[in-house]
DNA sequence: GGCACCTTTGCAAACGATTGCAATATTTTT
DNA sequence: AAAAATATTGCAATCGTTTGCAAAGGTGCC
């Protein structure tokens, strides 16, 4: 009996799911509550608490899929993250994790949920299936891709949406990402400072970003005056394991000799790390080395590591503030970001 | 003139949006076009093709959110990453993030989406915010976290949901976990089998998962017949950082000699080696240590880091299929997954 | 040809909120 | 005290699908 009572009284409260049910116990309207809930100043004070306190009791909530319906706003962004396919780059890397959680922040910040895909398993057409299908109001696309087509079309849509990577000369999109040229001078100028003179670049330049920092690679060798030497471009895909083959494969062959390295990624230098430790080779005394994103490990390596830092958190503010304003149809500019050189042991004896 | 009609044109392809639109193209009606579209066999395979056809020239597709109101299924997962709020421990936790990236592509092959949130943005009352509200048909919950009241209050609010953690005696929710206890047990029992003696345990006991860890610590001490030294326990926070200082104050200090540390996570091992390597103090002749999880950067340390590994595909996909099979009203399980001990040169002298 | 029986299609009612507009209550002004 | 102005409320249409049910179109059988 008792059990029974208690059932009815469970299935009872179940009912109460929508605007209508709210709107009879408190003897309004649909629409009274429907703007006391939104605290809309066209309801009077006093039933706008009335009708907020019923709700709180009864435990409801706005169903978000009727009023995304009527309002034709989800109120969602889309973040799609790109991986290389052949690489085993997942998403844990550490500095797209970073990022991706600046921009979670961000996103609840201004009241929007975050519908995250990697691309691994994401359909092809981003388009469809996050715009036109409205499950998103806007896009994010990070991730150190290649020229993806997929962009391409998103633009032609005209889908609201921000990357973040490299610009492009002829882009008709709207980008945001740190000054990686620069961040390559920088980086190299310091080991050329430090005494280098034959600097190994390790990164895969077909890489847009990777490229803009192999250009800096050049300007920086360019201004001491060092002869560009191809052979000491090693293609090295973004993990650890990568750059210890890599470095494995050039140093147990026969090329010339290096002093210096900059890796594209920390990653890709903590790996190198590893096999110059396992060849005790000095660090930085016979190859100094640094790297590029200043993940956490970075600081923590032995020897710490001189990294390029990157700024996830005015990436994220900036990703998530201009895509907004994209989707209220506001013209928005893509932008470089400062990067800074951060100096440690792995390019400077103690 | 010209510029005039390419904006005509592009306006017309933008008022296809609707079933209807296709519909009144096709000359049937809405209902065939919608079952067409979902490939319903009610309707013959002519019309189907040739609405598929239509559709896709015209770059039509569903609304998901009116298909969403209809149907009472989002097709969507909050995925709910918890962070303790007074550590740095940041979304960039590779372990998490790891597990993530699993529950990301799990999702993605059952056809779902993922809502991703991190705790410290989210807001505090799930059950409204995410199920009530029908944001999401389910809920994945993942972080080391303290015992939280907001899962209880999911729990009684009967929302299909799954906890990564710790399962508990009195739990009346489903947890998917390693096998804390066994994992450190396996971990300290190496530590003693290597010769160490005097092993120090390194984390936060106030965490479930790492309660149990510490459990398993006690049992090896156990059954070694080692006397369980209280000091011994030092509480560290979930970073390299606090892995540093916690190991560094107490070498600093008049304490008992150790010769092996027990971390909870690799990223406290890694910031422990750090301050090792400052002190040159050998590892492992003179202590040994050991982590957990196994992150991508433990293969790379220098030494590498033994260290206990938790199966993040399996535990992806479980987290995945249960909370699918909640949903679908099926009774579920608890499971702990078993754990494997890696060993690597930080406890192992070569 | 008439009848029963499948196949295919279309009608129209949901799903649960939001909102322009009209209607009613309340206050202010004269 | 009536008129005008303002503050609150409610009506009803709408957002774009899905789906039970009824209707129409086809086929085969006697």
């Amino acid at each position: 009996m008792f059990a029974e009572y208690a059932i009815i009284s469970v299935m009872k409260e179940k009912t109460i799911k929508t605007l209508a049910d709210i709107a009879k116990m408190a003897n309004v309207s649909q629409s009274t509550v429907s703007r006391a809930l939104r605290n809309n100043p066209l309801v009077s004070q006093k039933t706008r608490d009335f009708v907020q306190q019923l709700a709180q009791e009864h435990n409801f909530s706005v169903n978000a899929t009727a009023s995304k319906l009527r309002t034709q706003k989800t109120h969602t962004i889309a973040v799609i993250v790109m991986f290389d396919q052949n690489t085993e780059q997942s998403i844990s890397d550490p500095f797209l994790m970073k990022l991706l959680g600046t921009i979670a922040d961000e996103l609840t910040k201004f009241g929007y949920d975050m519908l995250l895909t990697t691309t691994k398993t994401a359909t092809g057409d981003w388009n469809n299936y996050y715009f036109e299908s409205r499950r998103a109001d806007g896009l994010i696309i990070v991730g150190q891709g290649e020229h993806d087509p997929r962009i391409e079309a998103l633009a032609s849509n005209n889908v609201p949406f921000v990357v973040w990577g490299t610009e492009f000369a002829n882009k008709n999109y709207t980008t945001i990402g740190s000054d990686n040229r620069k961040g390559g001078y920088l980086a190299v100028k310091h080991l050329i400072d430090k005494g280098c003179k034959n600097i190994a670049f390790m990164g895969d330049i077909e890489h847009n970003e990777l490229e803009q920092r192999w250009l800096g690679y050049q300007d920086a060798c360019a201004e001491a005056g060092l002869e560009l030497e191809p052979t000491l471009r090693l293609k090295t895909d973004l993990t650890s394991n990568d750059g210890y083959l890599q470095i494995k494969n050039y140093l147990e062959g026969k090329h010339p000799k290096i002093d210096g390295i900059f890796a594209v990624s920390d990653t890709i230098a903590l790996g190198v790390m590893k096999y110059l430790h396992e060849q005790k080779v000095a660090i930085p005394e016979e190859i100094a080395i640094i790297g590029f994103d200043d993940i956490a490990m970075s600081a923590f390596s032995s020897p710490s590591l001189t990294t390029v830092r990157q700024n996830t958190t005015t990436a994220g503010e900036l990703l998530v503030s201009k895509v907004l304003k994209k989707i209220e149809n506001k013209p928005i500019e893509s932008k470089l970001l400062e990067v800074e050189l951060i100096v440690r042991q792995s390019s400077e004896q103690t």
